[in-house]
DNA sequence: GCCATAGTACGACCGGCATCGAAACCGGAC
DNA sequence: GTCCGGTTTCGATGCCGGTCGTACTATGGC
């Protein structure tokens, strides 16, 4: 596969406008992902892999941050042996204004409503 | 089953309230439910099982129509034989702000640039 | 009463996705 | 070089939801 020794590992990200509504829509509605995305909102910071808190395995976590990589919900990049997870609210506004927002908030109304 | 005979047939329809945001995103991920919400969004007027475009039969169409009353997103009413359907758009915005709207929006978006 | 029309209920089939464990991988620390 | 922690890949499994056909019910018109 020729793979470049030097330089760092690299993630593919696809361009917004060529993420359809469909892919969006389904990243979002499986519960873990949802759950990712309302961490990351809500830390304002990056997070790498290993710190999230879901009930589920790391090939699973791994396999959920995939499809919201592919679905251009978050991006992803090396540092070090980490790998950061961020949101990619900017241009998910641009190209599908509101939903993301719609959606983060609703689940934090909602978790908010559990809780109390 | 002590079926009232006289009384016009009634649907059930859930409080907003009781709605989880798993449950509307699940009913709106599907292409299926979100062409029928698109039809009956653009349509501005309550339309009928049958005069929805949709590349199903009308036993699956029922069964989409199902789901998303039970998701909250449409009500249901017989009128004669036929059986009307209509957004719960002004609930579903208070209860999910911006989410139908969203949805409906990115929908109308990317079939617009399609057919362009 | 009888028929036509509109919609529904039921059961079956099938494909896809979430999930996991185990093994491989990679980069950095020592 | 060697080890380790963090992350990914792979294959297998199991479940859930979309789909359909068919049989059924209900309403309204004749």
């Amino acid at each position: 596969m020729a793979r470049p020794r030097t330089a760092a590992r690299t993630v593919e990200h696809p361009d917004l406008s060529e993420v359809s509504l469909q892919q969006v829509l389904e990243a979002l509605v499986d519960p873990v992902r949802r759950m990712v995305v309302s961490q990351l909102a809500g830390a304002g910071e990056d997070k790498s892999c290993g710190t999230f808190d879901a009930p589920v395995s790391l090939s699973t976590l791994t396999h959920h941050l995939n499809v919201l990589r592919e679905a251009g919900v978050i991006r992803q990049y090396y540092v070090g042996t980490a790998k950061l997870n961020t949101l990619r609210a900017d241009e998910m506004e641009e190209q599908f204004p509101g939903l993301l927002t719609a959606v983060v908030d609703a689940s934090a109304a909602e978790s908010e409503a559990g809780v109390a």
